[in-house]
RNA sequence: GGAGAGGUGGCCGAGCGGCUUAAGGCGGCACCCUGCUAAGGUGUUGGGGGCGUAAGCCCCUCGUGGGUUCGAAUCCCACCCUCUCCGCCA
């Protein structure tokens, strides 16, 4: 969430980057807090004077009952500045409470140079690679897979419905060597630490780094306890050090983990529903960093940079937008989405988005770190990205390496991993 | 799932309604003393918030949230977490 004082202080350039996200209600959110705040202080001014004469009064009383003194009439008269304590208290209390609502949903501020608008006003940024021209015996994904027999759609259907993709055979063993790939590169040569969280995680996780409570309805929640199915690895890698402040060796400090995802796409219904390009659980490797704010807008480019390194140790051709302010996910400041190119699907394939969080997410949940030993503690800034999602880095491999023959002959960064040079029909 | 114990400041640990605006110890920091890698002395040492140019003053914070009371670390309720034993189990 944004930091209430430089909500108050810097109101109006808060609105005009804000205003990027092409959000009818923002403007209104804000005035409302800033409202709410105005008279969240002057209870407070009123109340911490009660609160200290209460304080005062209350040393008095005890050391006249000491003393073997009349204290009722202070008593008397303390009964009544104790309700009116009572009062101002709800009423801040209630202030607050309204504050905070609206700072959950309010979202990140752009940074300066993210574009404005939706999905069309991304800019390119840069692209890697020859896209492979679709040819006509070339397949999508949902047949050439199925032919190959790694990849199962109606047994997935059958157990779980759709949206629950099944992968055979050197489809599953695909993943698994994809995700290793992907750990070997980040952990390995990108000096990640490799993490493998929980994928359960508490209503006040999805919280910290803004799922809830806005996309309650797109996250799939345990019946019976406060637990959440996470919808990214970001979930519980960026709230690894929530409620903490770090040590100034502590930063930066990063992480690569492997988990599965789950998402309802409660509000997806009917899209991309061929294929595993949109299911409901699906596997992906995450990178999350926690860095000093002077240092986070370098991180990006670098996180983004990792990411890319993958798709290029693939051989895969991809491009790179810059994602336009309402198209950013809410805790985002700046997005940088990677698109791979797949000749089956014939389409740029979202296979990781990039982001830099600022101090939003940490604020949120409480990361906090000290410049210097004995320093004031500092809200850190949070960095994410996939480093990639699985499903449609698969569809890219079997798709851009697929044969006139119906085998797919595999990159060579996957042979070790494969143990083989092509995967050949059944 | 059942039974029990417990959560206090950076750490250990007292406290069980007003003499605690948290004793004492350890650690950290500053200074003092001291002719020897040590010992001693004094002070200081968490986080959040309000007012203020500032100095500073004030409020909140003893797991979290409610409640009782003039007053709560201390009493009551709910929840969270840790530990022990039993049961179950990959």
């Amino acid at each position: 969430m944004l930091d209430l004082k430089r909500l108050r202080f810097e109101t109006d350039s808060l609105k005009v980057l804000l205003a990027k996200r092409d959000d009818p209600n923002l403007a209104a959110s804000i005035d409302e807090v800033i409202s709410l705040d105005e008279e969240r202080r002057s209870v407070i001014q009123q109340v911490e004077q009660l609160k200290a004469r209460r304080n005062n009064a209350s040393k008095e009383i005890a050391e006249r009952k000491k003393a073997g003194a009349d204290a009722s009439a202070l008593i008397a008269e303390m009964k009544k500045v104790s309700s009116q304590i009572a009062d101002d208290d709800a009423r801040l209390t209630a202030a607050e409470r309204r504050i905070e609502e609206l700072l959950l949903v309010i979202p990140n501020v752009p940074q300066e140079a993210v574009p404005a608008g939706g999905e069309p006003d991304a800019i390119r940024i840069r692209s890697w690679g020859e896209p492979v021209e679709a040819a006509g015996w070339m397949k999508p994904h949902w047949d050439l897979g199925t032919e190959l027999g790694v990849l199962d759609l109606e047994r997935g259907a059958k157990v779980s419905g759709s949206g629950f993709p099944v992968y055979t055979r050197m489809g599953a063993r695909l993943q698994r060597a994809l995700i290793n790939l992907m750990i070997d590169i980040h952990a390995g040569e990108h000096g990640y630490t490799e993490v493998a969280p929980p994928y359960l995680v508490r209503g006040q996780t999805m919280m910290g780094t803004g799922q809830l409570p806005k996309m309650a309805d797109d996250a799939y929640r345990v019946e019976g306890d406060d637990l959440w199915l996470i919808p990214t690895a970001e979930v519980p890698l960026t709230n690894l050090h929530g409620e903490e402040v770090l040590g100034p060796d502590d930063l930066p400090t990063r992480f690569v983990g492997y988990t599965a995802c789950f998402r309802r796409e409660a509000g997806a219904a009917g899209r991309d529903t061929r294929g595993i390009i949109r299911i409901h659980q699906f596997d992906k490797v995450e990178l999350v960093r926690l860095e000093r704010p002077e240092d986070s807008a370098a991180a990006l480019d670098e996180l983004t940079g990792h990411a890319e390194t993958v798709l290029q140790r693939l051989g895969l051709a991809y491009r790179v937008l810059l994602l336009a302010a309402g198209d950013m996910a809410q805790s985002s400041s700046m997005t940088y989405d990677l698109e791979v190119w797949s000749p089956g699907v014939e389409r740029w394939l979202e296979v990781s988005s990039c982001s830099n969080c600022t101090d939003y997410q940490a604020r949120r949940a409480n990361i906090r770190y000290r410049r210097e030993r004995g320093g004031k503690p500092e809200f850190v800034h949070t960095l994410n990205g996939s480093g990639l999602a699985l499903p449609r880095t698969i569809i890219a491999v079997l798709e851009n390496y697929q044969r006139e023959d119906g085998s797919v002959e595999l990159p060579e960064a996957l042979h070790p991993y494969m143990g083989c040079k092509r995967i050949e029909p059944e």
